[in-house]
DNA sequence: TTAAACTTTCAGAAATTTCTGAAAGTTCGT
DNA sequence: ACGAACTTTCAGAAATTTCTGAAAGTTTAA
C-alpha cells in the first residue's frame, strides 16, 4: 500500500492538524488516509502506507474507535479487519466537536463551578472569582449554543451560515416583530 | 508571590487547557495568573508564583505577547516591567480565535486549495479529491461564518446565542418573509 | 488440540517538547 | 564610561509523548 504523492501532503498535513484536535500525528494521518480512500483499509495497509509499526496502528485504531470516527468491516474469506471512516465530513466535524466537549469543556466547567462555590476570603480572591465567573458564563453560553446548533440538520446549519452578516439583520427584524420580548440583559 | 490555594487549581487546570489552545502548560498558567490578578505582575512574580525559572517566564511572556493577550505597564521609580491580561474575557476569546485561525486554519485551507489544483490521475485520486473538496468547503464556510460572528459586538452575539434553538424558527420566519430568496443550494 | 492468521499489549527506545540557569544583552542614572 | 537592575537567549538537562517490535492473546478452521 502506498499513497499517491498527490495525497501525501494532505495526509501529512492532516496529521499535524489532528494533533490540535486531540489526537497525535499518526492517528491524524491514519484517519486522513481512511477518509480519502474509497475502499476500507486493513491495519497492515495503514502501517505500510504510513511507514509506521503495526503496533502503533493498533493503538491508533483503538483511539479512532474511542472517538467513534471509524468503522470495521470484513471481506468474505479474509480474516483481516478492514477499517473505513464513518459518515460524511459533517458527521466527522460533529463527532469531533461532541467528543471534545465531553473530554475538555465539561471538566473545565465543573472545575470552574467548584471554584465558584468557595467563598472568597479577601479582596483579591473576590476579583479572581469575578473573572472565573465571567469565564464560566462565557464557556457555558458558547457550549450550550454549540449543542443547539448541532441539533440542526446540516442543511439548516448550512443555510444559517450562508446567511453570514445577514444574521444581525435578522436580530433587528426580530426586534421589530417582537419588540417587547425582554432582551435587555445587556449586563 | 504565592497563589491562594483557592486559585491554585484554577491556574493549574487552565494551564492544561491552554495546551489545547496552542500554547504550553506554563504559558497557560502564566496567563491564568494574570487574568485573575487585579494588579499587574512582574516577571519575577510569575516565576515565584508558579515556581518556574525566570528564563521560562521570559519565553512565556514573548509567546503571550505574540498572541496579543497581555500588556506591559510600569510603576514609577521601578525599572521592572509589569504585565497584565488585556481586555475582557470576550476579547480574550476573540483574540485566541483570530490567532488560531491565522496560524492553523488558513494554512490548512491553502494546502487544501493546492491539493485541489492537481488534476486527479485515476479513480481513487478522483474520490480523494472529492473528499478534500468537501473538507475544504466545510472549513471555508465555518471560517467565514466565524469571522462574520466576530464582527458582531458582544451584546449582539450574546443575544444571538441566547436565542438558542430559536434560531431555526428564525430561519422559517425568514422563509415566510422572503420566500423567493434562493436558498435551495442544498447540494 | 493444534496451528495458522490475525490483533493487542507493553517495556523500553526514540523523538519531541519544555525547562533551567548561567551568560550575554539592554537600559538607565550618575 | 561604569555598574546596577533588569531582560533575553540558548545549550543542554529533564520531562513527556510517541513509536517499535517481540511476546502474548484471540479467533477460526480442520
Amino acid at each position: 500500500m502506498n499513497i499517491s504523492t498527490q495525497n501525501q501532503s494532505f495526509v501529512y498535513h492532516f496529521g499535524e492538524m489532528g494533533s490540535r484536535w486531540g489526537f497525535n500525528r499518526t492517528v491524524g494521518q491514519m484517519y486522513a488516509l481512511l477518509v480519502i480512500s474509497e475502499e476500507p483499509l486493513s491495519a497492515n495497509d495503514l502501517a505500510s502506507g504510513l511507514s509506521i509499526s503495526r503496533g502503533n496502528v493498533s493503538m491508533g485504531i483503538k483511539e479512532l474507535q474511542s472517538w467513534q470516527l471509524i468503522q470495521v468491516s470484513h471481506i468474505p474469506g479474509d480474516r483481516k479487519e478492514y477499517y473505513s471512516a464513518i459518515g460524511s465530513i459533517w458527521d466527522m466535524a460533529n463527532t469531533v466537536f461532541k467528543e471534545r466537549r465531553k473530554r475538555e469543556i465539561d471538566p473545565t466547567l465543573s472545575l470552574l463551578r467548584a471554584s465558584l462555590l468557595d467563598k472568597p476570603t479577601d479582596a483579591s480572591d473576590e476579583y479572581a472569582q469575578g473573572k472565573i465567573q465571567e469565564i464560566h458564563d462565557l464557556l457555558e453560553m458558547v457550549t450550550e449554543w454549540a449543542a443547539e446548533l448541532q441539533r440542526l440538520n446540516p442543511e439548516q446549519l448550512s443555510r444559517l451560515m450562508k446567511l453570514g452578516a445577514g444574521v444581525s439583520k435578522m436580530l433587528s427584524v426580530k426586534d421589530q416583530l417582537f419588540p417587547n420580548k425582554k432582551n435587555s440583559d445587556s449586563n
